[in-house]
DNA sequence: TACCTCATTTTTGCATTCAAAAAACGGGCA
DNA sequence: TGCCCGTTTTTTGAATGCAAAAATGAGGTA
């Protein structure tokens, strides 16, 4: 197995929760369940350290990142400053296709709205985001963007929504293909940093920011 | 020495130019030098390069990673986002000291362009941004902010400048001041754009952006 | 001379080993 | 019983060893 593909595999297993949030990270499992000696397992571990997704204590071991509520909103704040960033670039740069992917995400988005699916309207939301942060075309971005969201896609995308919120969300998701679609970037900016800051209204309503991802299973001794 | 010591100094050394750009990075002698064995030296030099400092060939082993004009522009652009949104934050945040602080700094910058000593001038411009990032009171912001800086940073500082973009410069300064002392954070989120975007094309225009860290020695065969 | 081939050396990537640190256990004592 | 201290076991962090891959270089051929 490749290097890149250990951190991957061990960054799946941490996101997904499957190594909850806290717990200790048992070497000698994980170099059995991957079929892999310490060694490249533990080049994986720092490097998921440097990205912020395991912490490592000096001779006691790693284990799995707990995020507090700050850390949800530092990294929300992070991620309208990235966001905003993609749709300033986006409007400069992106193509007649990929507007036209995103109308079409935006349009069957809408549709699972109205049926109240929120797992699909959030499958559409998300693709959105990802489009216009591709279509900004810049790798930096996008590598940082994505080790940011990663962090905070459960909160973002489990949240549920009130009526009322799902409605301005959408009607922010409006006001962001309009200003796609003029090239408009310093609005398409504003309404994102906008749209994110009541997100995380939402997700700390919801109770995500305060362990957010710790939720369900907490082995960790604190 | 500790793992994180071992990274940073590796860091300074890339960064520093000590490695330079496109070289082959010879384990066996880092191992000496260092005085660590290889397994240390590993784990950060994949640390190194999931950060973009160092590029890993499968089996042949990583080299100092060079900057290509696209790498300027694309790190210009997420420094310009995340300056902004430090810009915005630091507005809501920052104390009567770190304002002071910021205060002084400009006032020395003033001094030394009005002696035309850009190095002491380039030392007060990089407190003050700094200062304002950390202002903004987000950790995460100041991590991905310090390894996006670290990466332009031979090219932002020292890139010479001709007098009418020196004071222009200057100028824009005074707005970041004006713009922190009213707590005008969209205001200043457009002046350190703008500022960026300036700085980036004074970078280009000096022939930075083209293999901008590869100047001087470059032993890499492409 | 230019180029191809194949043996030799070096380097890489990973498994294993080893010393030191931390945790777990258990006996003694109040 | 509850707690402290010394011992054993486990775990960690780093050095070493080893097989496979790549680089090097010498010799042969056109």
């Amino acid at each position: 197995m490749l290097h890149e593909e250990v951190v991957s595999r061990l960054r799946g297993m941490l996101l997904e929760g499957e190594i909850p949030p806290g717990a200790r990270i048992p070497e000698r499992e994980l170099c059995a369940a991957l079929q892999i000696s310490r060694t490249p397992l533990r080049e994986a571990l720092k490097v998921l350290a440097a990205d912020g997704l395991v912490v490592l204590l000096p001779n006691r071991g790693s284990r799995a990142a707990k995020l507090t509520g700050h850390d949800v909103r530092n990294l929300f704040e992070v991620c309208q400053g990235l966001e905003a960033l993609a749709g300033e670039l986006a409007c400069k740069r992106i193509s007649d296709e990929q507007l036209a992917e995103i109308s079409a995400a935006h349009a069957a988005m809408v549709k699972h709205q109205r049926r109240g699916d929120l797992t699909q309207y959030y499958r559409c939301n998300r693709t959105i985001h990802e489009a216009i942060v591709r279509a900004a075309d810049n790798p930096i971005l996008s590598v940082l963007y994505e080790s940011v969201t990663s962090r905070i896609r459960r909160a973002r995308y489990v949240t549920p929504m009130v009526p009322e919120r799902w409605s301005l969300a959408l009607r922010e998701h409006e006001g962001i293909l309009n200003a796609l679609l003029r090239r408009d970037g310093s609005g398409l900016a504003h309404i994102l940093r906008a749209h994110l800051r009541h997100k995380l209204e939402e997700v700390t309503h919801a109770g995500f920011a305060e362990d957010s991802e710790a939720m369900g299973s907490d082995n960790a001794k604190s």
